[in-house]
DNA sequence: CGCAGTGTTGACCAGCATCAATCCGTGTGG
DNA sequence: CCACACGGATTGATGCTGGTCAACACTGCG
């Protein structure tokens, strides 16, 4: 629970910079990124910036909201879960973030973090100090390119997940979005885990837990997926599809 | 209804220039670019590459969902609403633009705009090429912190919305939060005239019109408001700001 | 005047929340 | 090894918020 704020640099990476720089060519902010046009020398400046976080354990926090903003962060293994408490205590996730996905982009308004940030399982992070990848972006087109349309893709997803949908259609569109995202990192899209907590769905569809309970038995009941505990199967991907396009348009 | 997409410069503005950047220093982005930090010089290079569009008239679109993506805007004068309709029909607003308030900025993702940009009445905009302001970006530290915060911003607003809050705490916040954005461009925040229907504020909250009717009509009986058509006056601003509380996170 | 568009009001109903009880998998201690 | 407790998940009963349907009022306009 009293995970550090953003823990500083594992020492163990740092040791030898070649590794660093091999196991951060893997981070998918960096993949992005050349696929943005960037060339290997901008990458490396890019490296240079970065400071690899973790491993966190379920639980432990990346920031919490108040927090004075100082990096964006891309998740390179794991889930994080970053979600506020309003002032009734009720929580509010805002969104799960799997490997490959950046956290922080909502707080660049405002010096603090308007939110917390908890890793569901043992994760991996990237940490971006702002200001330095700002002044980078200047001189990397494509790398202001990239956080630019990383923001740009978090409106449109928050806007979506806004719309006053069925808590069907919510659920439906919840599974396949997982699905398609773990798939476009090269997971199953057919088969896989849930790293968060039926709560915690409830609580990111704005659904009472029994709610998803029961959506969930009787997508079961129907034949749109097998769900045991916290393993998915999708079987019926036609019609999670159908429920889901409004929210997915697609 | 039909409304060119994105109408181009009134020749009567480029005919004399002098006119044209005096016009434009009054547009709240330019200002909020000068606070950033920018300086005059830099500030001229960004109104070398702004388009006055308009007036449009109520009805008349900015740009409609499928349009090839090629620039932000900002609204001078007027308000704009931005909308999606689903594949059931039903209409989806995104949000109301009020003078200074800048709209595109989800469209940066993919070629296209993903929604349609309207005027509730008659509206001025100031449009931005985005390829263009991205390289002037490079340039301007100013100017790229300033976008990165109005899109960090929009992910923010974007988020409050999606949260589950009765009619009452939709209806409060969206009262106070127009009286606000009008405050800070210099209108009066207690006496205001609504620019958009009951069915777009529905559409907007995910109410239905009878809900907000109804709303509106118990927050007059309780003298939190007055409201007369669409003429609203605020009486009970505190009441209101406890309901929107959770919202606003204020 | 009559019509159309917008807004209001009332009656009814459905979807989901809430409350409460129970189940089940896991960990713990004797 | 079993008994127990605990948290998360499930299931059932009930109620409320807000949606839906329908009728009507108001205003502006041809």
């Amino acid at each position: 629970m009293n995970g550090t704020a953003f823990p500083r640099l594992d020492p163990s990476i740092l040791a030898d910079n070649g590794d660093a720089l091999k196991f951060c060519s893997t981070c998918a902010f960096s993949q992005a990124c050349l696929a943005q046009g960037m060339d290997k020398a901008a990458l490396m400046d890019l490296h240079m910036l970065v400071e690899h976080v973790g491993p966190l354990h379920a639980g432990e926090h990346v920031f919490r909201e108040g927090d004075a903003f100082e990096a964006i962060a891309a998740v390179r293994a794991g889930t994080v879960k970053t979600y506020t408490i309003d002032r009734d205590g009720h929580e509010h996730v805002l969104g799960f973030h799997l490997p490959g996905e950046v956290i922080g982009l909502n707080a660049i308004d405002g010096d603090r973090y308007p939110c917390n940030a908890v890793a569901l399982d043992t994760a991996m992070l990237c940490r971006f100090s702002f200001p330095k990848i700002s002044v980078l972006a200047a001189r990397l087109p494509g790398l202001q390119q990239h956080l630019f349309r990383l923001m740009s893709r978090d409106i449109g997803t928050a806007t979506l997940l806004a719309g006053d949908w069925t808590a069907d259609q919510r659920m439906a569109a919840f599974v396949l979005g997982l699905s398609r995202r773990l798939a476009a990192r090269g997971f199953s899209p057919d088969r896989f885990q849930l790293t968060m907590a039926r709560t915690d769905i409830a609580n990111y569809l704005r659904l009472a837990p029994e709610t998803v309970s029961r959506v969930l038995k009787r997508f079961q009941d129907e034949g749109l997926l097998k769900i045991d505990r916290r393993e998915v199967e999708l079987s019926g991907r036609e019609r999670l599809q159908e429920l889901a396009a409004p929210i997915l348009r697609s």
